[in-house]
DNA sequence: TAGATTGTTAATCGATTAACAATC
DNA sequence: TAGATTGTTAATCGATTAACAATC
């Protein structure tokens, strides 16, 4: 019985819905207020369930009223920790890697791009958006450098990623976002998302032949 | 109660298990055979787990020897449909569409691109990997003079995503993977997958801080 | 106050796992 | 045959939903 082996109770489905309640506050008008009822609407998952996943967090509304989108919206920022600035890097700038840097879309104000990493010769020393890319090589000096790097982001060809996910666990790298379409070996202290559209097309094939 | 309704008792889960399945499979020699229990070791997921996932398909293995890789991997691709091939249109060839054309390991073989939309002027008539760029406007008569298109893949800004979905749908889209941080209103005879990089990117931050 | 809506407990539903007979 | 491993049933676990007291 080890008691510090207690884990966070969180299904990562709760955390998948916050983003999604994220998604559809940031549309209405800060000052007023909505119940879950109203949400039910907007989002599609029940009340019940939404007041539920709140509820892990702590008690955002009010009895009667609902919930202050101006509140929930800051609430839900600070529980999945993007109230602050996080630093990300991102290393393989081909034409993906290249894709999320420029298109402002995709990387809003509170992920900041502080480096940007490729092997290719003819790349490394010129800029993207103002940002100097570097070395793959120079990943581990730059991580002694700099005092924070909270996500790397992996767009490097699937016969390079593994490699490369070594050398960013081994330089101090604690969460990786792989676009890569290969399941990464990974100690279980480091966290990872992976973004594979082909499995996603894959999915989307499937589920067009089968509704009702 | 009607007897009509009766719904595929196949889970989302499954699917996506499925998927990874095949990510596994395609790195291993066809000619060998693998067990349920080396797959947990390799894939994660536990051996009772994957036997149940195939179970609700057929009976793919031989008991006492497990499974024939080349079998298995062919009868997921059944499953899934993607063992011919699937006709694709991208709408939005913005950075992250180009990539998507240009980086073939996106798009594979069974992924057939058969069209790419745009209402940028300076690209619409231009060439991309040999295929001509069209207007957005072109979309439903594109549809009437093809015999299949099967999925759509939507890269549009996040303004344009709605509008241009409903655009779609009436032109007799069935079928949409939506790169647009935002939720789509579709009507529930469509399938649509949502790939949020935004989504994936807060989730990823909440989990760096809530390991073990 | 009366009506509305939260936060939470208990009940239900669905998904995962353990166990094992069947059989290669 | 003996050992291995499937396919499947029954048991368990976890997630969703229904219901409602608390209260704005």
């Amino acid at each position: 019985m080890n008691i510090e082996k207690k884990r966070s109770p969180i299904s990562p489905k709760v955390i998948e819905r916050l983003t999604q309640y994220l998604r559809h506050l940031e549309n209405l008008s800060p000052e007023d207020f909505i119940s879950s009822k109203e949400l039910e609407i907007r989002t599609g998952f029940t009340a019940t369930q939404i007041r539920k996943d709140l509820s892990y967090f702590g008690e955002f509304g009010t009895k009667g009223k609902g919930y202050s989108i101006r509140n929930l919206y800051n609430n839900i920022e600070k529980i999945l920790g993007i109230q602050k600035t996080n630093n990300i890097i991102i290393i393989g700038i081909r034409r993906l890697g290249g894709a999320l840097v420029e298109e402002s879309e995709f990387t809003k104000e509170s992920f900041n791009i502080i480096g940007i990493f490729d092997n290719s010769k003819s790349k490394i020393g010129t800029e993207i958006k103002g940002i100097r890319i570097r070395d793959i090589k120079e990943i581990p000096f730059f991580f002694q450098s700099k005092d924070r790097i909270d996500i790397a982001i992996l767009t490097v060809p699937k016969k390079a990623a593994q490699q490369i996910t070594t050398l960013l666990i081994k330089a101090g790298v604690k969460s990786i976002l792989n676009f890569a379409p290969i399941n990464l070996d990974i100690p279980n202290n480091i966290a990872v998302q992976n973004i594979d559209l082909y499995a996603k097309l894959q999915e989307l094939n499937y589920w067009k032949e089968h509704r009702i």
